[in-house]
DNA sequence: CCGTGTGAATGAGTTCACAGCC
DNA sequence: GGCTGTGAACTCATTCACACGG
């Protein structure tokens, strides 16, 4: 279904392998801080419930990391995946959307700890604008499109209702925003170079009854 | 020819599969909103970014809904797909860990609103329990395995550090949930017969870096 | 004609299995 | 002996294309 092809930024890295990736830094930030210095695929696939064949075959994508007889290098080997991800770096990000959930999201601090910094928060409600939460001060979405230009924003947190969801999309994307973390209850549409995650606890859970429908045979 | 909803053996549906109903439930409760009566594999599937004949395939495993020529009855494909999913009815739920995200997931109204009802807290911190947040009372972790039983909890939310997921996933599953949305950032082992989705949204933005990374041609 | 339902064909992703190196 | 890196084999998922029914 992908439209077409835009050749230069279509990697021909498959797009699970890539989402994989942080899943191997987090284990070996924790081996890197259990002081570990070499791990092999058998031990990290054992953390990670995933087969120790489909680590190797991942890193492979993007080079030779291990030796042979010991396994990888806990640290060398999170520093590439880190420099292969692009989290040797910060990122700005933005948030549109500050209702409960989106201050929420301002008052969480894992993403500044892991290098994602919230530099603007914007909303339509008249009231908030102005007011400040954790460092950030709302905007008005007339100033999202100078702001997240000016601010050089490189990645936009979605967390307003569903109905206004493809629009603010619209917005940040017209902006320059090539990346997008979606919590509105939504399948939006945006441009093939533009790299969109959902965050959908309700589509989880309702994915989820499935199969508890089937009732237990030994409780 | 498949075995139709009602099979009782360990499901032969792909989960991907199962994963995407309910998008297709979402877009269908728009169009009945909307006043629709009848919608083709066509139109659903320009609304949801995907093809037609991954909506017709994936009908197909649990039956024959449409009428060629037409397409589907949105209001009895809806329906269906809810109670294949189990949706025609309530699910009762427990939150483990009541810090800020905690207690954001406890205002979350939504959850409600799709049938899945909140009737337990749990948090270890001494000064929280017995406190109300929403109708909830926050109950300490001792009470946890008779709550969960007694109350007949079907779903738990983990919403604690990532140091103690572990630890209060074995807990819940021990009392008999069998479907587990996780909020902590690890990757915990579960039983076989354990459901288990996780919310991650720094591994989202982490594998979304991946294509920011190289540099915009034309901005 | 139109659109579903579905085998068959294609494509993607995972696992196997082993050569090669430490 | 132990473990990586990787083509080949295999499994799983998506798309095609068309027979069939409204």
């Amino acid at each position: 279904m992908r439209s077409h092809e835009d050749g230069r930024t279509a990697s021909q890295i498959p797009e699970v392998v890539v989402m994989r990736l942080p899943l191997y830094a987090r284990a070996l930030a924790v081996l890197e801080k259990e002081s570990q210095e070499v791990v092999s695929s058998n031990e990290l696939a054992a953390r990670l419930q995933v087969t120790p064949a489909q680590i190797r075959k991942d890193l492979s994508y993007f080079g030779r990391f291990g030796k042979q007889g010991r396994g990888y290098n806990v640290g060398h080997l999170l520093s590439h995946i880190r420099r292969i991800l692009g989290l040797d770096r910060q990122w700005s990000m933005a948030l549109v959307g500050v209702g409960r959930l989106g201050r929420a999201l301002l008052h969480y601090g894992a993403f500044a700890a892991e290098g994602f910094k919230l530099v603007a928060a914007f909303d339509s409600d008249r009231r908030q604008i102005g007011t400040q939460i954790d460092g950030v001060v709302i905007q008005s979405m007339e100033e999202l499109s100078s702001t997240i230009r000016t601010r050089e924003v490189n990645i936009c947190i979605i967390a307003v209702p569903a109905l206004k969801a493809q629009e603010v999309i619209d917005m940040v994307v017209q902006c320059g925003v090539r990346a997008i973390l979606n919590y509105a209850p939504i399948a939006c549409r945006v441009p093939g170079d533009v790299c969109i995650r959902e965050i959908d606890p309700i589509c989880a859970l309702q994915s989820m009854t499935f199969h508890l429908k089937v009732p237990r045979i030994n409780r």
